[in-house]
DNA sequence: CAATGTGAATACGTTCACAGCC
DNA sequence: GGCTGTGAACGTATTCACATTG
């Protein structure tokens, strides 16, 4: 019942789990060992074992985890067996993606809000939301139950953005921005800036000057 | 001379590091200390040191780093010194966001190539360079030197993306399409699934029932 | 004297190895 | 027999604390 405070990159794990899993039930395999299951993700048995454990005992000794089963506990964990509700504040080609994104898994997400600076943006819709001006948000946020707002904006405008959302009551924001952001302690923020990686790939191309060690390919 | 083997974790902090590193050059900001570039990363002055130390001293002491010389001697870590050539797989909404982005970030990325699979698509024009039909691929990566392959496609389609990709020659593989892919050893591939930083607020707002207990918020 | 650079101390995460169970 | 669940052993990362230096 009380959290044993549960290390995040514990979390970022079980969801990697969870991707596999869902993959794994699309193939129709019904059962996979905690051996499998980490070759799938690239790393060591006893860690998935261990990981699962802080959560219960979903295994059987002797033959493994029943993916449906296991599934449906993540999902459960992650929250995933409810909706939740998204707000987008940039309807630019990376609020697309995003929504379409979100269409593909079939995590609940719901986009029921839509924001733009930009005019000729306001009034079209993405999916069956209209795109309403940022001026609208705060009355939008209330009104349509955003829970959570998702920014994906230039990086210049991300923090007053973050601002707007706070103010009008979400509980945690999503920003794509290449901008750190900062906000009150209540509010969970997640801060994605997609060009980490690539720069990241690039550290690894130039130091592989140094004979080509081997280096796996890494989920997450 | 040898590089002493970095932990990759020291290496996505240091990213994230140059990342604060160009906005503060952005503000004509001229010293930082490690304490206040900790601070806005969201860490311990200790570890910035400790990470910076990995790769050389470029502070000076009662002083703190000049935001340029340190900004200089990041990008060169990163490869940021020369350019790189991209050929992007996918010319969706994604993909169009990914060449914005980098756009926007003077990281000297440069999209020499792009295909797609959707008929409809080929031969417009993405910036200034021709979307090509996926078979064309092993002629254009040799053709226009493409050095990191850029998968944002749909996930059923991206394993046999980096198939291509690897036997044309790419080194490196950015993977936006959320499906773990395997490649030979000796290439370098980052998966990227923006879902999963979803999931894990997911996570974060679920727990959130047991009382405010404080969380920062995260950059990468 | 303020802030770096770094050994030493600590905390944390990972892996091992095996008892327990199906 | 095979695979989970888990304490104990190990290894790595983080933080402390201070000597060092411009």
């Amino acid at each position: 019942m009380k959290p044993p405070r549960i290390p995040s990159i514990v979390i970022n794990r079980l969801a990697v789990y969870a991707r596999n899993l869902e993959l794994l039930d699309q193939e129709d395999i019904e059962v996979i060992s905690s051996a499998r299951l980490a070759d799938l993700c690239g790393i060591n048995p006893a860690q998935v074992r261990k990981d699962l454990a802080y959560f219960g005992q979903f295994g059987v000794r002797g033959i493994g985890y029943y993916v449906k089963e296991l599934l449906f506990e993540t999902r459960k964990i992650f929250g995933l067996d409810r909706e939740w509700r998204l707000g987008l504040v940039g309807v630019g080609n990376l609020g697309w993606a995003l929504v379409r994104h979100a269409q593909l898994m079939d995590h609940k997400y719901t986009f029921v809000a839509a924001f733009d600076k930009k005019k000729r943006r306001i009034g079209t819709k993405i999916e069956s939301v209209e795109v309403a001006p940022l001026d609208d948000m705060n009355r939008l946020v209330k009104e349509t139950g955003v829970e959570i707002g998702v920014i994906a904006m230039k990086p210049e405008f991300a923090q007053g953005v973050a601002n707007k959302l706070v103010s009008a009551g979400v509980c945690g924001i999503l920003n794509y921005a290449p901008a750190h952001i900062q906000c009150p302690a209540h509010i969970f923020v997640e801060n994605i800036d997609f060009s980490l990686s690539l720069d990241i790939l690039r550290y690894r191309l130039t130091s592989a000057k140094s004979k080509g060690h081997r280096i796996r390919s890494k989920p997450l």
